[in-house]
This record gives structure tokens, C-alpha cells and sequence, in this order.
DNA sequence: ACTGGCACCTGGGCGC
DNA sequence: TGCGCCCAGGTGCCAG
């Protein structure tokens, strides 16, 4: 489901009502997620104070005095602001109990997600190797530019790899690329400098203003206050296929890359 | 070192 | 109404 405006979004729609609080007990009704919740978590957590949430690329951070939990959303997993005592549904995996009355409850029909426990999380191998967020100042055309040389794989599958810079997901990988005018299957190795700037700046544009609008409302995303996200409505190639450019008219076109389906103006982008 | 392909899951939408 | 198929926001891992 999120890619990292939307992760941000959560993040910045629970922190408020987490920081400051401590886990009461942790629920797991169902530990198969991508990777198994770890069996000693519940008594690890118990009692900890929630000092910091923190977003690394797509993952979440709940730091503790204890230790951190790492949370992944997956494709279809989100995270809400319950009360204590309210019923789960199907798919409501874990509840963080609060002392406020409230628990912060991981839900995931696909359990592509994961809730994961380290006392130095980035340090931790599904964090260690990451590259550098879209919007810090580590990331830049030059990098794209100098990672790329040589490497025969699409650009779109290069800017959604997430050593090379992450959080760019299929949705804002097709939007940065259409706004930057670069064709998705361009091999990385043959983009010249000049569009790698520009790419870049698209890049942080769109996310920027992506985290700006709530995130991208698929089906039934909704932030940790449960409003909806808004920027779909922005979109101008992502799920387009067959429609008219927002921009000439031409018809959008779909093709797979790296597995996924891509969207893109033949006029717009070359 | 890279690349493409598969895997993990459930649910919604479609055509028949 | 039901069944089978395809599709979906991510990403680790494998063989070649």
C-alpha cells in the first residue's frame, strides 16, 4: 500500500498520540507476517515508554526506552489509533496497548508488513545497506548520475531501488518520471547527467508534495487519524493507462518493468 | 556485480 | 451466483 508519503503521513498522525505513552501489554493475534512477530516481544515491551517515532525510507521507528520496533506496511498494511477495548477485526494483527486508553493496532490482510524488535535499528540488516532519503541532501542528480553508469536496467527500476536512494515506490517512480520528461525504460546506464538533475528534482517535488496532500488514497488508505489521502487526485500517468495525457492528450501507455506495471506519455517522455 | 524472475499473501474486479 | 483469472501501493532472495 505505502509508499513513503503515505508511510510519513502515518507517522506524523500517530506520533502524537504515542510519544510520552507506555505499552500497557502488546496483543499479537496473528504472528505470520512477512517475517514471524518475535515471540518475545509482548514481555520485552511491556512497560516501555514510547520516546520517539521515527521514519527510515518505509520503515516506521517506535523508539522506546527499551529497545526499537521496527514496522513495515507492506503493500496493504496500516496502522490506526483505536480505543483500548474496541473489537479487531480480521487482519488486525497486533494492538499496541497504551496507558492513554488507546492502542496503536497493525493491520495487514496481505502480511507482506512486519513488526520487528532492535536495540540499534540502523544498524539493522533491512536497514544497513539503505541509500540515502529522497529528501535529505545526500541525494541529488550526480548520484543518480555516478550509481548509474554502466548498468543496462530501466531507469524506473534503477530510481525504485532502494540502495540507490529509497521510498520511491511504483506510483511516485512513474509520476517523477513522467514530470521529469524520462521514458521508464530508458536503460539507467544511457540518461545523461542533465535529466538525472532533473529527475531528481521531481523526485523530492512529488514526494514533497504527495506528504503535502495526506498521500495517495488507493482503495482504503487512510492515515493514522483516519482522514483520507488526497493526492490521487494529482496523479497524471499512475493507473491512467488508456486515458489522455493530462498534459497533450496522447493516449497513456502500459508496459512491465522489473515486474511492475508502468504508465507513460509517448509525447511527454523521452 | 547485475539482472530478471519468483516468492510471500488476501481481496477486489472482471468475463464467462 | 459462482468460478477462474488477473491485478494490486513492497522487497528479499535466487539462479544465471
Amino acid at each position: 500500500m505505502p509508499e513513503l508519503p503515505e508511510v510519513e503521513t502515518v507517522r506524523r498522525g500517530i506520533e502524537p498520540h504515542v510519544l510520552g505513552c507506555q505499552i500497557v501489554h502488546i496483543v499479537v493475534r496473528e504472528s505470520r507476517l512477512r517475517w514471524p512477530v518475535p515471540e518475545e516481544l509482548p514481555e520485552r515491551m511491556r512497560g516501555a515508554t514510547l520516546v520517539a517515532v521515527r521514519r527510515r525510507a518505509k520503515y516506521l521507528l517506535l523508539e522506546t526506552d527499551r529497545g526499537c520496533l521496527i514496522v513495515h506496511l507492506g503493500m496493504s498494511g496500516s496502522l490506526r489509533m483505536v480505543a483500548a477495548d474496541s473489537a479487531p477485526l480480521q487482519h488486525d494483527h497486533v494492538d499496541l496497548v497504551l496507558d492513554s486508553g488507546m492502542a496503536l493496532r497493525f493491520h495487514d490482510p496481505r502480511r507482506f508488513g512486519c513488526m520487528l524488535f532492535s536495540v540499534a535499528p540502523l544498524e539493522h540488516p533491512l536497514l544497513g545497506r539503505l541509500g540515502p532519503e529522497p529528501l535529505s541532501d545526500d541525494f541529488d542528480g550526480e548520484r543518480l548520475y555516478r550509481l548509474s553508469r554502466g548498468r543496462s536496467t530501466p531507469v524506473k527500476s534503477f530510481i525504485m531501488d532502494g540502495q540507490v536512494v529509497v521510498g520511491v515506490g511504483n506510483i511516485y517512480a512513474a509520476e517523477a518520471l513522467f514530470a521529469a520528461g524520462v521514458r521508464p525504460a530508458t536503460r539507467a546506464g544511457a540518461v545523461s547527467l542533465t535529466c538525472y538533475k532533473r529527475l531528481a528534482a521531481e523526485i523530492r517535488r512529488v514526494l514533497a508534495q504527495a506528504i503535502t496532500q495526506g498521500g495517495t488514497t488507493l482503495r482504503d488508505f487512510v492515515g493514522g487519524d483516519g482522514r483520507p489521502g488526497y493526492f490521487q487526485q494529482k496523479l497524471f500517468v499512475y493507473g491512467r493507462d488508456g486515458l489522455p495525457c493530462r498534459v497533450c492528450g496522447t493516449t497513456l501507455r502500459r508496459l512491465k518493468l522489473g515486474q511492475r506495471t508502468t504508465v507513460w506519455c509517448p509525447q511527454c517522455q523521452k
